[in-house]
DNA sequence: TGTCATGAGGAACTATACTT
DNA sequence: AAGTATAGTTCCTCATGACA
């Protein structure tokens, strides 16, 4: 709600600010509140917060200064930051990660196979056998992120940190790891992103390095200027979802890595959450309950509802 | 002239130590 | 516990100058 009004409120201010040469315009408006803060306040508070405005648009909203906002959400720290670890094993019996595993991969293609998806991806996913696909999407998911993904329950926020990031001029799948600036975080503070790198010659290596190079805002990637635009921390790490050999420039099989890429980035996009206005059906097979996710997932579209381009037309997100 | 790199200065933002 | 002052960062904007 008070998102939609974050931009015009700021800028209003701070134009007028501007013009009217530092008299502050804010002493103009209502003059802050003292005292104790009433649960609704509060309830005002962490709605905003969750948000992620500045303190400074949330003290404006609220009539409070913004340090005094800031204090306030540091003694609430407890109650608003993410769900703790869910209690219970991670570790499960030998063999019954893995079960889950491949449970969870079959299920969720099952799932994209009856959802939207363009004309070209049906006809691709038909080129080979359901067994074929998920042995392929299976066999490049390293095994540390396999047992993750069957986890009894959603990965926490450490685990997904502790991933390693593999050095590789492969093709595959990456996540980013990325937080507010704030000390403490909330659920809606902490995002994964997702996301897939199969140009041949640099692969991930390729992708994350156009990540994480300044650059001019012109030339910043989507997601550089979302972690902007969002104020966000931008040095978040990346973490290895999956890695494919991608040893020939070869057209043929620049695109049969590329589909096997995307289809698993459809895949663990639904699986990890991250896909934005899933339908029910691709809500309903990401395995966690999603009020116990530590993060809020992220993805920039749904691949399967973009073809996959060949090298030379134009293929600057690979 | 247009574009690109650089960096100074200051605004914006959060954390922390202090006062009432 | 509430509020204030200020320190520590990061980010944005704009001026400057090199280069094609």
């Amino acid at each position: 709600m008070a998102s939609m009004f974050q931009k015009p409120l700021k800028s209003i201010v701070r134009k007028a600010n501007r013009y009217l040469e530092g008299s502050e315009i804010e002493k103009l408006l209502k003059p802050n509140k003292r005292g104790e803060w009433s649960d609704h306040e509060i309830q005002h508070l962490i709605e905003l917060r969750e948000q992620r405005l500045p303190l400074k648009s949330i003290g404006m909203w609220l009539r409070r200064t913004s340090p005094s906002v800031q204090k306030k959400l540091w003694e609430l720290r407890d109650t608003i930051s993410g769900p703790g670890t869910v209690e219970g094993p991670q570790a499960l019996p030998p063999g019954l990660q893995e079960i889950l595993f491949y449970t969870r991969l079959t299920a969720v293609w099952e799932a994209l196979l009856k959802s939207d998806m363009t004309q070209t991806w049906r006809e691709a996913l038909q080129e080979k056998s359901k067994e074929e696909w998920l042995s392929i999407v299976s066999a490049g998911i390293p095994q540390d992120v396999k047992n993750v993904l069957g986890g009894l329950r959603p990965p926490t926020w450490d685990e997904l940190e502790s991933l390693p990031l593999i050095d590789t001029n492969d093709a595959g799948m990456y996540a980013r790891l990325v937080t507010s600036r704030h000390k403490f975080q909330m659920v809606t503070d902490r995002h994964l992103y997702v996301g897939s790198a199969s140009k041949y010659g640099g692969g991930l290596n390729h992708r994350i390095d156009e990540h994480t190079r300044k650059m001019k805002r012109k030339h910043e990637s989507r997601l550089q200027s979302d972690i902007r635009k969002k104020r966000l921390e931008k040095n978040g790490r990346f973490i290895t979802l999956m890695v494919v050999k991608m040893d020939s420039p070869d057209n043929d099989v620049v695109l049969d890595v590329r589909r096997t890429v995307v289809l698993a980035e459809a895949i663990l996009t639904v699986w990890l959450n991250a896909l934005q206005d899933p339908s029910e059906d691709l809500q309903s097979v990401s395995p966690w309950d999603s009020q116990t996710l530590q993060y809020t997932g992220w993805a920039s579209h749904n691949p399967l509802l973009v073809d996959v381009v060949l090298p030379f037309d134009g293929n600057r997100e690979m």
